[in-house]
DNA sequence: CCAATAGTTCAATAAACGTTGAACATAAGG
DNA sequence: CCTTATGTTCAACGTTTATTGAACTATTGG
């Protein structure tokens, strides 16, 4: 069960911190987009974003900054967006963030590989 | 004349991780106060915040990712917040994550020196 | 012209960061 | 039980970062 801050421990430098990051700033932006689905996400949905441990290293820092939670089951880990939380404790900034994310998708090659195939096909 | 970024120029990902760092976070917050009134400081009004050597280099951050700009008139730099910019290409990251910052000013030592004894005396 | 003021630039240092591959742990399926 | 799949941890590395003080530039005011 590793290590998540408490609502009140989230810190505003960090998380603008972690949202830096072009490849945590797209695994953000690929959670977001689930939040309208399952909401859930495991580690082999972000293989389009780097090798396993490199994005084991990425998961680490968003789950310490608070962004996101991680739900053990079986041999995968299951995550999610903190959001109640960040929109609690900064209100607007996550929501904010994703729209220009989404805004620059191409520019910041936000789309894992399957989904640019996907939507090359289209 | 110093570097400046044109507005399309500007990225998510550097704005963010400006505005990551406790210092350059202060210096716009502080920016962003002096919007309603004159909205230029320049460099000496951030001296409550650290040495003149390491303000020129955050200075030098915000300026080349597009957060602020410099004008510079005789031994004075003015600086102010580049607001229409980021506006346009970020809407509502600038202000949500100002209004935070102002949610947690204590928390993260927002205020200059001269500015806490302000609030000291009241 | 000289001194004081405002701010930048440079070199040096220590710490933090992102990336890699190999080793490891754990659970599921045959 | 053994293998496979999922994911983490570790050590190593090169890079970038923030911070310092000293040297420097340029402008203003006497």
């Amino acid at each position: 069960m590793p290590f998540h801050p408490t609502r009140e421990q989230i810190e505003l430098p960090m998380v603008l911190d972690c949202l830096s990051d072009p490849i945590r700033l797209a695994i953000v932006y690929q959670l977001a987009q689930q939040e309208r689905v399952s909401s859930e996400l495991c580690c082999g949905d972000f293989s389009g974003l780097g090798g396993k441990s490199n994005l084991a290293y990425h998961f680490a820092k968003l789950r310490e900054c608070g962004l996101m939670q991680t739900r053990v089951a079986g041999t995968n880990r299951f995550m999610r967006l903190r959001r109640e939380d960040l929109d609690a404790r900064f209100p607007g900034v996550l929501d904010a963030v994703i729209k220009s994310a989404a805004k620059d998708a191409d520019r910041l090659q936000l789309l894992s590989e399957c989904e640019m195939v996907d939507a090359d096909r289209k």
